[in-house]
DNA sequence: TTAAATTTTTAGGCTTGTCTAAATAATTAT
DNA sequence: ATAATTATTTAGACAAGCCTAAAAATTTAA
């Protein structure tokens, strides 16, 4: 009955979850193959056999979802990807933008006690180095109220808890604008042309594109 | 030219690398089957497809040994297994004989920075916790004079440095005896009859048998 | 409400890494 | 030195995970 996940099992499970929304409660083959890099037809092979294991719900031509152990997975392999990140950046020092391949890696390693372990060293975390939530090893996760740099109120200090993309490019450009977690953030004034922002960040006043401020995560303090 | 190596390949250049001496430089298919718990006929085919690979030199019913490259693979996993058993008892607190598997898996996890990160976090240790050494990043491996306890004088205080069978069984046995790296371990008496020993180890006498004696390493002080 | 376009699945193939059974080479014993 | 035994390799098969090309279902448009 309780047949083990391989690597490749493991990495469709979290793409489902990533790519399922209260709003999208099922995702098609064809954009879950964009997201695992892959062609349709290979997705729905694996579809049919994660599936045949009772890990996701499937039904042809309708989309899959997560069933509640393919949920429990997911989170799981979630949680432990965090926790690295929180482990290269923290104890390893590397930025916020270099750990997301080496975490695809360590994700995979099988062990609980690890897990349990790696948790209690690094402190129980509650987020990652991209204020991403971790998961407990319960599987509960915060979902936190989340408000894009976008929709945040001017003249209002705010700090930094987020992204929406999380790719080494947009991190790394981040970095040039001294963005990081936990960085204080104001709004001066929202250009209505193009959607650009004037914001102060760590008292320093700079222009940031629209196309920053919809992937930065924000609260009001 | 330059192919990237899989999980399984790693693990064969390791089981070739611990297979092959000075005295013995090639390794049989049988015998690396054993070490593999996989059957001949699989070995050859992967052997084969090394030999492709030019990172291992086989001949047909001759047997098989590392070549130079094959040879700094295998140095490089050593020495990724062994900073994660340090990482895993040092930092994870885990017991000495709890570690191999997990680093089992940690091995093959690929990245150069994180190996430099982790060496350099863990202070850049020679031994890992059974007093194997450690490769360094260049591929220079420090082969110890490594003296058995069978071996070992008469009264004269000697220290533990390592032990050959590094399996969970063989370490618990240990704990219960007290004995782990660095222990104070003196010989009182050798028994002729079944080759067992009269030792104090921190202070206390203890008979010791043949079979665990010629599996603990010991220096004279 | 059919026809066209698109999405999804099926069918067949390829590679990796394993297996069993059969064939062949090497070693050992008579 | 030749026969028997043992070690090793080859041949053919299988599952996982991917692919391309073709078929089928669904959605969109006329």
């Amino acid at each position: 009955m309780k047949r083990k996940i391989s690597p490749s099992e493991e990495d469709y499970l979290k793409a489902i979850y990533h790519k399922t929304t209260a709003d999208a409660p099922v995702v098609s083959t064809t954009l879950l193959a964009e997201e695992m890099g892959a062609k349709p037809s290979s997705v729905t092979d694996m579809v049919q056999r994660l599936s045949e294991k009772s890990l996701v719900i499937y039904q042809k031509y309708k989309g899959v979802k997560l069933s509640d152990t393919g949920n429990a997975k997911a989170l799981s392999i979630i949680r432990k990807h965090r926790l690295w990140e929180v482990f290269l950046v923290n104890k390893l020092h590397f930025s916020w933008d270099q750990v997301h391949d080496i975490a695809e890696q360590l994700e995979h390693i099988q062990s609980e006690a690890l897990t349990d372990r790696l948790a209690s060293f690094l402190g129980h975390p509650k987020t990652d180095p991209h204020g991403d939530p971790i998961p407990t090893k319960e599987g509960n996760i915060q979902s936190q109220k989340k408000t894009l740099l976008n929709q945040a109120p001017l003249y209002t200090p705010c700090v930094c808890v987020g992204v929406e993309d999380s790719s080494a490019p947009f991190l790394q450009f981040l970095d040039k604008f001294n963005i990081g977690l936990g960085a204080a953030i104001e709004v001066k004034e929202k250009e209505v042309f193009d959607g650009s922002l004037l914001v102060s960040i760590a008292g320093k006043e700079q222009r940031i594109s629209k196309q920053i401020a919809q992937n930065l995560y924000i609260n009001t303090l």
